[in-house]
Parts: C-alpha cells; structure tokens; sequence
DNA sequence: TCACAGTACCTGATACTCTCGGTCTCGTGA
DNA sequence: TCACGAGACCGAGAGTATCAGGTACTGTGA
C-alpha cells in the first residue's frame, strides 16, 4: 500500500534543518559581537531576519540558546576528544582537556557566558516553589523552576554540562576503577573546577603575578590530579608523562 | 543647635541600616519561599511594603541581590570558619568546609541560586563589548558587561565567590608552600569543585546508587585533596586525620 | 489526464500583549 | 522641612498575532 506523505510540508525539511542551522550560526555571531545579554531583535538583525522568523523555528530564546550551546558542545567535543585521544596517560589527557576548555573561554568568553550564564536578560520559565515539600524534592524543584537543570539534557547548561563531563570522566574512569556515578561526580567536580579557576583567574589575573593562561592550564591539571598532596610530595612536580 | 542636627542624623542613620537589614531578611525569606526568580513587588510585598521604598535602600535588584549574598556569606562565614577551626588538619578542615557549603545547597537552595545564578528573570545592566580589542581585555570586558564580575566584590557572585574562596584557601595554604595567587586560584578552582559536584548531584541523584550527602562529602574532600592519585594508591583511605 | 480551487508553508513587517525592573508623584506625619 | 510609603507610570524585551504575497502540493471533477 502506498503511505502518502503529505508533500506540502515535506518538501520545505531540508529547507527548515538548513535554516534553523543558519539561524543558529548567525546567533552565535550575534553574541560573540554583542555580548551574551543579546536580545532576540538584535539576534534576529544580525541574521538578517525578523523576529518573528526566529521564533518560527525556535520555541523560545531558551530553546536558542540551547541549539548555540549544542552547536559549541559538537565543536568543543571534537576538540576535547581529540586532545583526549592524542594524550599517553589519563592525566595528559586530562591537562589537554584543561587546555581546551581554558583557550574557548578565551577566545569566546560572550559565547561562553551566554551559553553558561543562562537566563542573562531573558524571562526563562519559572514557578514558584512550596518550601515544606522535603529538602530533597525542594531542591529538585528549585533547579526546575529555574529553568536550569544540570541533570537533563534539555536545557542550556545541561546539556553543554553533561556532554563535557562526559568526555572528562572517562580519564578519571581510566585511571581508577570506580563507578560511573562516581565518575561522573568526580567529572562535575572537575568540570566546576575548571570552571572556577578559570572564571576566578579572568577576574583576578591582573595584579596578581599575570599567570598566563598555560602555566594556569599546568596548575590546574595538576591540582586536580594530585590534588594538595601532590603539592607537598613533589612541589616541582610537572608530570609522571614526562618522566 | 548643631548638636541637634546631628542627633537628628544619627537616628535617621541607624533606622536606616535597620530598614536595609530588615528588607534583605524579608527578601531572603522571600526567596526562600517564592524561588530564586522572584519579583522586586513579591519582595516587596513579602516585606509588608511598596516597590518605591525597597528601591529607596538599594539602588537595583543587582543591590538588593548582593545584601543578601552578603547576609549568606556572613553566616556562612562563620560555619566555614568554625568548621575550619575545629579540623586538627588542613585535609580535615577542608572536609568540614565541604560539608558546610552542600548543606547550604540542600538546605536553602532557592537562595543558592539566588545569589549564584544571577540575574535569572532580571535584566541587569549589560553593555556592548567590542570585539576585537585583544583577548584578555575582551574577556574582562565580557565579564564586566554581564553585570558578573567574578573579581571586584561590587557584585553578588563576586562577593560571594571571593569571600568563600578566602576561607577554603586557607587549609590549602596551611599545607603548602605557595604563592597566595596559587593558593586562591586552587580555593577558586575548590569551589567550583564543590559547586560543579553539588550541583550535579542534586540534578543526577535519583536512580545513580543514591549518594547521600556525607558519602558525596567524603568523595569530594577525598578527591579535591588528593585527586585520583590518591583514588589510586589507596582507594579506601578515608583520611590521614583518622590515623 | 488535466485544470483549478483549495491547502500548506515560506517570508518579513508591524502591531500588540504582558511582565518586571526601575522611576515619579503626591499625601502624610514627625 | 523632610523622610516615609503607596500607587501610578514608563520602557525594554520576550513572546504572540495579523497581514499580504509567493511557491508548490493535493484533491476533485470533467
């Protein structure tokens, strides 16, 4: 029997995929230029469209932004992996991760405030919380009335969260032998980790001895590998890979 | 008469910083209650009064949210410091501060994310930032124009950050040798460890072996001093303290 | 089979609604 | 006089609705 598809609206698919990804791309510029605070009128010139346009494809800016953070996530996977991938040993792919992770808030910090930083300017979802429902399950909803969930994939912060802790875990997983919750623990740690030393270090490199942004990568692979401990055993330690 | 005036001053002053102090309880309880995305009126009405006179003791939203980072951070303070105090080691120490900060998270997560998720549902200032004026300013730049500033404490985030980064640097300090720069950007990278593995936690809980808080405690202290190095040449050791 | 009306989707401009941060005006009381 | 507080007001930005014109597909009846 013949299943007939309605031709009226298929024939535009490659048109909408090919567009929405355009859109995408000229939105990631839109932000690299003006900054993560960007509004979706300004998003909507830089790609040389109307608003309206944006939000035929998009449900709403929150569904914008976690295209532009997947698009960031596929490119920056590559890369991690890749970096992963050429390391000998768990901690040299752990300090090649570091690197990458530091040279893209680098070189895209608006991208990566945007990206990280949700909700910046924008009216993203929320409802208010009943206190009194279990410290647990208020917890919960509170990440959920934010809009901003670290566990499911279906937000901004997510889903770049759980795709990078993803690719760290598994020096972590290689070198010992725990769960994957574990793991993935250990991995957001890492990741938060990162995070802080490289948010604080933008903030505070001024002044303060001007770590670069190589000797902030060794320091940081460093403490996460050995921790304080591999400081006091070894001070002038840099790696077991070099030895 | 000159006397008098003053007398006058002085009372108008102290009901001042009383009504500040009273408004940012109100406005934490509030948040407490309503969810890290509430209203300047919810706050206001939270607080028995009008919009006009929150807007009368703090300048913006971005103010008000900083008065309470402030509050959180001096009760925190204390927590992290008796704690710090009470540890006999700098590891021991760091586990109490740990065990501090995700009690925090679970306990009064609508505020966590008050005063560390800025600007959620707020448009707080932003600017335009030229891109192309070399990459570390661009960067201070982009930082500067989200209105989050992990440096300067003019800001909630930064304050909170730097205050609680003070603190946990500390033990690291304690059992090392290093630069005061290093010590704070390993405090930094600490509590976005902390931050990074809480945050997860509360998001990946269900269904993945169900880490308590004081398992995930222990792990985090374990890992942040001693990295998977210490996973690895002693995968059950619990602490040097307990020796 | 083919012509044609109907249908679906595209575009962009524009007007509109709503929420919320922030501002202004005015009356009151010490 | 001056600080207080209530309530009205303003504007930015997220999101929605409407419109007209164009192209291509679908279904129907001759």
């Amino acid at each position: 029997m013949s299943v007939s598809v309605d031709g009226r609206s298929t024939r535009w698919d490659d048109h909408r995929t090919a567009r929405r990804a355009e859109l995408v791309r000229a939105a990631r510029k839109a932000v690299h230029k003006l900054g993560p605070a960007v509004s979706m009128d300004e998003i909507a010139a830089a790609a040389g469209t109307s608003k309206s346009i944006v939000y035929r494809y998009f449900d709403d800016k929150a569904g914008l932004r976690l295209a532009v953070a997947e698009a960031v996530v596929r490119q920056m996977h590559d890369a991690l992996r890749d970096a992963a991938r050429a390391a000998r040993t768990p901690e040299g792919a752990l300090r090649e991760m570091v690197r990458v992770y530091l040279e893209m808030i680098e070189s895209s910090p608006n991208v990566y405030w945007f990206v990280t930083r949700t909700a910046i300017g924008g009216n993203e979802p929320s409802s208010p919380v009943e206190v009194g429902a279990g410290r647990r399950r208020a917890a919960e909803q509170a990440l959920e009335a934010t809009g901003v969930s670290v566990g499911p994939a279906d937000t901004p912060l997510g889903a770049y969260l759980d795709s990078v802790i993803e690719l760290v875990a598994e020096p972590f997983a290689r070198a010992t032998d725990v769960s994957s919750a574990d793991a993935a623990a250990w991995a957001a740690g890492a990741v938060g980790f990162v995070r802080g030393a490289g948010e604080w270090w933008l903030g505070h490199d001024l002044g303060l001895g001007g770590l670069s942004r190589e000797e902030l990568t060794e320091r940081v692979a460093l403490w996460l590998w050995t921790g304080p401990v591999g400081v006091l055993h070894n001070p002038n330690s840099r790696t077991e890979e070099h030895r």
